[in-house]
DNA sequence: ATGTATTAGTGTACGACGTACACTGAATAC
DNA sequence: GTATTCAGTGTACGTCGTACACTAATACAT
């Protein structure tokens, strides 16, 4: 168990009258909340305190997660064990648990700390579209630098300070467009949604590279699966889509992305238009 | 091992001149192609051939699949080991094993079988926008009821016959704006890019309901998620748009999918018709 | 009918993994 | 000095995937 004290964080909790998703559901009475979901991410933002007696802990809990990353920076995630990244530090598996009470918690900091900071802002901040744009890249050349963060379920992924941090840089962006609050949260759910579920296919190829294997390699992975899909006629019109003849230059795949996030920045400055328009 | 037979697939692989991804690709001449591609889904293409001789199977594979299914709708993912899949057909674990060589190539299977078929197509068709609509919604729906599906990592998803399904569909939609193949391609990551990436938090909602924590419950997990970004002064204009009270009524999930949803169409209409214009 | 090849299912065993628990020994406070 | 606290160790257990050798049932060839 390894009690680790919580001081309660930053106090200043003043809120709005009647939030979308807030107030009510925040301070939740006493409703019996997720434990899984309170329990993750937890140690991510308590300040722990330490006795004065006994000796020092070799390591600070930032050393374990930095082993922690390189080890899944070259093998992967599934390469983290309590083992590896304990004997990366010289330590025996068990002496881990002295730092984090188990391996959820460790991959949560862990996690956190691979996304690390949001980029930063280029001095004379340019239009919101281009700085979306530039937060999308940016996500989307995280996912491909660690393509292990990938490999975890989207799903309650956990928001640590990083990741927050990633979220108030956009947040900011969409600011400036005007729009109120739930609209910035739906454009904000666009582009975010749009990255990372469109990045899927870079970011299985910077895996294979990960990996050791030829980019020629990886298509050819790939091309035995969309060959099944070609010789197979129920898919008639999917076959055709891959086996077309490509009028003018073939996409790259950053190149698709960026031709799809355009069509997704069109739409969201549309309703920019229109509902600033009034 | 248990040499299962490949007989080749339908063949008919005739094929464009020079497409975006195909050809040199998917040919691929003999580069080393990516092994662990290579083996997923194999075994959801290929049809096994059983010699006469020896005892019948008690079961089919599909029996097996429909059985791992059933685990995984019940108690997650995780939930699906061996073991548990063997005992719920009254098999031994090890007899598992003469359906399908590893677990990996069975959760393959679960995978696709869990896909299902993609949903029918109306009689008389409506325009393209309101069959992706269609579409995308049926891929939330899915999601939203077999959680599991998005426990597993987005990357490297198998590509078995069913998604392909879905895929075909999704592209015969897109067929009817006059697009080209590359833009086709590009449209169809989008509204699937979007629908997977901005599903994240009903089906988080959806998972928290299939392990018997209420919506009460759920929200108060990630009201004390957010409350945490609330307090802390690093994030201001997140914890402002969180907590800024609604203007209007507030939106439910479903609401907010649809409202990016639109945005995301809007886009790709705008573009269909710059396209198609000339 | 008799043998022989084939194969579904079993049983045992092993290694990897996460982690509970009891322990050792050093550092500090009294 | 003595008591207390805590970093790190060592052992052990349960779960999981799966390799391997085995049993027994089946169907074909003779």
């Amino acid at each position: 168990m390894a009690a680790r004290k919580k001081t309660g964080s930053g106090s200043a909790k003043r809120r709005g009258a009647s939030g979308a998703l807030t107030h009510d559901d925040i301070m939740g009475l006493a409703v019996r909340p997720d434990p899984e979901l309170r329990r993750r991410s937890e140690l991510l933002w308590e300040d722990r305190t330490r006795g004065t007696r006994g000796p020092k802990p070799g390591f600070a809990p930032d050393d374990v997660v930095r082993a922690a990353v390189e080890i899944a920076d070259t093998d992967g995630l599934a390469a983290v064990t309590m083992h590896a990244v304990a004997s990366r530090l010289g330590l025996t598996t068990m002496a881990l648990y002295r730092y984090f009470p188990n391996k959820e918690t460790l991959l949560d900091a862990v996690i956190d700390a691979g996304t690390g900071s949001p980029p930063p802002r280029s001095a004379p901040r340019p239009d919101w579209r281009t700085e979306l744009r530039q937060w999308a890249h940016a996500k989307r050349a995280l996912l491909c630098a660690r393509p292990w963060l990938a490999e975890l379920p989207f799903i309650a992924a956990p928001h640590g300070p990083n990741w927050l941090g990633w979220l108030e840089a956009i947040t900011d962006t969409l600011s400036r467009t005007g729009l109120n609050a739930a609209d910035i949260g739906g454009a904000l759910s666009i582009v975010d949604g749009y990255t990372r579920g469109a990045s899927d296919t870079a970011v299985s190829l910077a895996r294979a590279r990960a990996r050791g294997i030829t980019e020629a390699g990886w298509a050819a992975g790939v091309g035995a699966d969309l060959g099944r899909a070609i010789g197979d006629l129920r898919f008639p019109k999917f076959a055709a889509l891959i086996t077309a003849p490509s009028t003018g230059k073939p996409r790259t795949l950053d190149e698709s992305f960026d031709f799809g996030l355009e069509r997704v920045l069109d739409g969201i400055e549309l309703y920019v238009r229109s509902a600033t328009a009034s």
